[in-house]
RNA sequence: UGGGAAGUCGUCCAACGGUAGGACACAUGACUCUGGAUCAUGGAAUCGGGGUUCGAAUCCCUGCUUCCCAGCCA
């Protein structure tokens, strides 16, 4: 299977002319480097299909990289999770999978290096005075008193650092820059920092790790990488990127920077979402409504959904906020070819077929999924007390309405025409409980040997075979497009959406659900796409969670009604 | 008020000096045993102002708006 060509864009056009000018041999060598300090999120899919398809469209490679250097955040766990949900979305980092800590001690080697080239010290400020020194935006910053200490003193304190001599935060190995720099970065940027905490891989072996900037140019340059990708806030960070590798006169990558995806109604933070995940907010980092790529599978995602969905939204340097619609159409598109249709009742009205023999029972064929024969046909029992969704009937229906109601004919998909000849209510609350309806016999199979139409087909479930179950409906997480834009004084949480889970418990499917195993996935009729949940999901408790809805025109509709109320 | 970057249909992305195009969304119609799917049709954009050019989204000047940077986070 060839996958189709990336769409045009920028970076493509910077490799096209490396290529041309053979800048790196004709190589194309790419690197996904996450930072294993949270869960993979629909942002970083963007991000692993443009690196990885890069590497792909040119016949290069590329590395997955644990971005590794603090201690502090990051997790086995996480490592795990991403190692899954990078193979999930469909890629192969074959035998290249790197860490930044396994590159310490060449690290190291080339701080030393630095001092021993003058272009790099070891500072004695606090990291207040640090700040303070550094100057602002508009000021330049002053140098270090430190800054011109000697070369074997400074190499002298990094040995001693690197020997756990001294307590966090009371040096630092500096770069010897600029300190009047206008990039506020290039003002004598940290190299090095103590940090007496064990590495969720290096263990206790250091107590001084390397700061981003340091690790992450040369990791590029140990990999050998030719096209380094990053987001757009590390622009700023570019100078520093070339100003190490070319002091150490290294192979040197280049770096090119695109815009970050954002989704509308979600958020994309890391940070955030872990907030959410720790306060409850959500079940955890695979709640259905996140959009982590472990969400989005719960949901019932496809990877190749979501690797279209990248394709579609392209790569370009703009910042700009996706509509969540465009990654529900891709799912759609997916859903509609590969899933069998079932017919499942979310909310059950009780339906009596008065002129139906009490102990009648017959099978009806019904299609799997009209787009592809060759899922063939399944039998769906029939008989005297059936249910309808609720939404499906209307004593008092509105204009274009064309379901159910009193007098009025439909069908009952693959079944009979039915018509409701009364409404059966509870006397104190008006509620209605019950519907009694009459069918035509020669309707069976859903046609009028008399030629005769209704205007609605509708979707049902025999009482006496259903299977009961709990199906999850989901809504966006927040209720801004722009989630992260909040009102003054308030937080990203204030947006949350209250209606984002629906928790429905009496679901009614048809029997041939009864054995349908976690993560399968179906359309149930009208409604949408469903899936079998892997968490919470049991042989005697069914739970789906929904994917996305049907596309709904009769919403539109609906929703058109009530404003005009 | 320093430095870096970006502004094209409602949204996202193309067009690389030569007819502004695609996807999603929207609207209308056809078809339909899912108000699904499918098909057809339509509306819809170059941030503003100058300039260069036969010709500018593209090149130049200028203005405006938005984003990023003052972590020993990445």
């Amino acid at each position: 299977m060839s996958t189709p060509k990336m769409k045009p864009n920028f970076i493509k056009d910077i490799i096209d002319d490396d290529m041309k000018t053979d800048k790196y041999g004709g190589r194309v060598h790419t690197r996904f480097p996450p930072e294993p300090n949270g869960y993979l999120h629909i942002g970083h899919a963007k991000s692993i299909c443009l690196n990885f398809g890069l590497a792909k469209e040119y016949n290069g490679l590329c590395n997955l990289r644990f971005d590794d250097t603090n201690p502090e955040t990051e997790e086995m766990e996480y490592v795990e999770s991403i190692k899954d949900d990078v193979r999930w979305l469909g890629f192969d980092w074959e035998d290249r999978l790197y860490h930044a800590s396994d590159y310490f001690e060449q690290l190291y080697e080339y701080a030393v290096q630095l001092v021993k080239k003058g272009k790099a010290y070891v500072c004695d400020l606090s990291m207040d005075q640090i700040r303070e020194y550094r100057g602002t935006l508009t000021e330049p910053g002053k140098e270090s008193p430190y800054r011109n200490r000697s070369i074997e003193e400074s190499l002298d304190l990094l040995e001693r650092m690197k020997a756990g001599e001294f307590e966090e935060g009371a040096r630092v190995l500096r770069a010897k820059i600029d300190m009047a720099h206008p990039n506020v970065l290039m003002r004598d940027p940290t190299l090095y920092r103590i940090r007496k905490k064990d590495h969720y891989r290096t263990g206790g072996e250091w107590c001084i790790y390397p700061t981003y900037d340091f690790t992450h140019c040369l990791s590029d340059s140990i990999e050998g990488i030719t096209h380094s990708i990053c987001t757009l806030e590390f622009e700023n960070n570019r100078p520093l990127y070339d100003w190490i590798l070319d002091e150490l006169g290294v192979h040197h990558p280049q770096q090119i920077e695109f815009a970050r995806l954002n989704l509308s109604h979600t958020i994309m933070s890391k940070r955030r979402l872990l907030e959410l995940v720790e306060e409850g907010l959500v079940s955890g980092w695979d709640d259905p409504r996140m959009p982590t790529l472990s969400g989005l599978r719960r949901r019932g995602y496809t990877p190749e959904s979501i690797r279209n969905f990248c394709d579609e939204i392209g790569v370009a340097k703009a910042n700009s906020i996706v509509d969540i619609v465009m990654l529900e159409n891709s799912i759609r598109e997916e859903l509609n070819k590969t899933t069998p249709r079932v017919m499942a009742v979310l909310r059950p009205l009780k339906v009596v077929i008065i002129n139906y023999p009490e102990d009648k029972e017959e099978e009806l064929e019904a299609v799997n999924n009209p787009e592809d024969p060759s899922m063939g046909t399944r039998k769906v029992p029939f008989s005297r007390v059936l249910y309808i969704e609720q939404d499906d009937f209307r004593e008092e229906p509105p204009k274009k309405f064309f379901r159910l109601a009193p007098g009025r004919e439909v069908r009952l998909r693959y079944a009979y025409f039915v018509k409701c000849v009364d409404v059966i209510k509870d006397e104190k609350t008006g509620e209605i409980l019950e519907l009694h309806c009459t069918y035509d016999p020669a309707t069976r199979g859903g046609d009028a040997p008399d030629g005769r139409k209704v205007k609605s087909t509708m979707h049902w479930v025999s009482a006496k075979e259903a299977v009961e179950a709990e199906v999850r409906l989901y809504d966006y997480l927040f209720t801004k497009r722009d989630a992260s834009e909040v009102e003054e004084g308030k937080d990203f949480k204030s947006n949350l959406n209250p209606n984002s889970l629906a928790t429905l418990t009496s679901c009614m499917l048809e029997p041939s659900l009864k054995d349908a195993k976690p993560g399968s996935r179906f359309q149930f009729e009208r409604l949408g796409y469903f899936c079998v949940d892997t968490v919470d999901s049991t042989p005697d408790k069914l739970v789906f969670n929904r994917t996305v809805t049907l596309r709904d025109p009769w919403e539109k509709i609906r929703k058109q009604i009530e404003r005009e109320k």
